[in-house]
DNA sequence: TGATGTGAAGCGGTTCACAGCC
DNA sequence: GGCTGTGAACCGCTTCACATCA
């Protein structure tokens, strides 16, 4: 039964699903089942299909899901069948790392422009992307169609980055500034807070260590979760 | 009431408070209500209550909680009065540019050193942590206490980094390879697949736009959720 | 028989609403 | 009156269990 209403959760996981899709078919698989998914993903099987059977019924009872089509049908979903463009604002040590990490990788998201106020940084490379003057992030993002913003600014700056980025026209946001930011009901953002995460962790250092050695499944989430 | 076993949701949102409080006593603010906290942070003041009675009731009816005594319980109950030292398994773009975001701040967590198993790498310094040969990895975890381990490595060695990370004796796990891992009960794992976090935006895009312009809170995790 | 699609149950986290205390 | 601590209601996601179909 198809729905609408698709949670951040099971994007994260239709993103997930692609992935072991493409490698099952890289590795000559024809067709899959859910069960065969979960396995690897660590995931239950009835999820799997729950989040599948939202998008139509793909599958064939006693068969599985043809990978190939599968694989179509997520990619479309996912809307990953366009070319996407994004910019990262903010060109201090966070986000001149993720031009370099987000700008080797070679899919359909690509940074396409980096942006600072600092007279210092602008103009200067870091890769193949240049830094640009944060005067002509509107116009920029007009003309270069950029649709997702990583904003990667102090804290105090990101709310304002954001609203700059609403009001250019973006439509989702991924935010690494350890700060909450309100964002307006049809700009999409997302909070990675490296800080946090890391800081939450010492949380579980500090209770007693259990010594007892079971393997369990992981998240596969978290970011999102 | 105190309770023990505390969700990651539940240490994700403690590490925000204590950032918020931090700020309120260099605001000069003596005591502070969960429903500040809550309009700070955009969360519900129920919430916030919640959390912080699960590690004593710390809050006076009528006024609120105390700034510094709050903070002080909080760093104590999240181990943030100890020093904590943590180590990045992968010298690659991604590895660096963590090193190098993470090495340069000032807290209590520290990173101490930076492994891989190119030859290429071992000896070069990323600001100033050393590249590590991996070879040395369980020594240098000993003879460092280093208590968590970043991965930052391709998504086919990640398992391997976990499980070598879990023999040296390592308890908690920030996993950044784009794979679902298993982990030993007595390990922390979490993992920020920055690859997923972004494409599963891409779904949003591909959703019609919606133009009313209300403004609505954003969720502060993370990623973690 | 094998695997999907799905109603129902289960579970954990969030919010409400209010009693209790300052 | 103000604000905490908390039982109850709520909500959404996950898992179970099974009817259904190839």
């Amino acid at each position: 039964m198809k729905k609408d209403k698709i949670s951040e959760v099971t994007t994260n996981r239709l993103s997930l699903y692609l992935r072991c899709l493409t490698e099952a078919g890289a590795a000559g698989a024809e067709t899959i089942s859910s069960q065969a998914i979960a396995e690897r993903l660590h995931l239950n099987s009835a999820q799997i299909r729950k989040d599948l059977v939202q998008f139509g019924e793909f599958g064939r009872r006693g068969l599985g899901y043809s990978v190939p089509t599968l694989c179509e049908h997520l990619t479309r979903v996912l809307g990953l069948d366009k070319e996407h463009r994004f910019c990262i604002i903010g060109a201090g040590r966070l986000g001149t790392a993720l031009a370099d990490y987000y700008g080797f990788r070679n899919t359909n998201f690509t940074v396409t422009a980096l942006f600072d106020t600092d007279k210092q940084k602008i103009g200067k490379k870091i890769g193949h992307i240049k830094i640009l003057d944060m005067k002509n992030f509107a116009d920029t993002v007009k003309r270069d169609n950029i649709e997702v913003a990583v904003v990667a600014v102090p804290a105090e700056h990101a709310q304002a980055a954001l609203d700059l980025a609403a009001d250019a026209g973006i439509r989702a946001v991924m935010n690494f500034a350890p700060v909450p930011l309100k964002a307006p009901v049809d700009i999409r953002l997302r909070t990675v807070d490296l800080t946090t995460s890391l800081e939450s962790l010492a949380y579980f250092l500090a209770q007693p260590a259990r010594r007892d050695r079971k393997r369990k499944p992981a998240n596969g989430r978290s970011n999102n979760k």
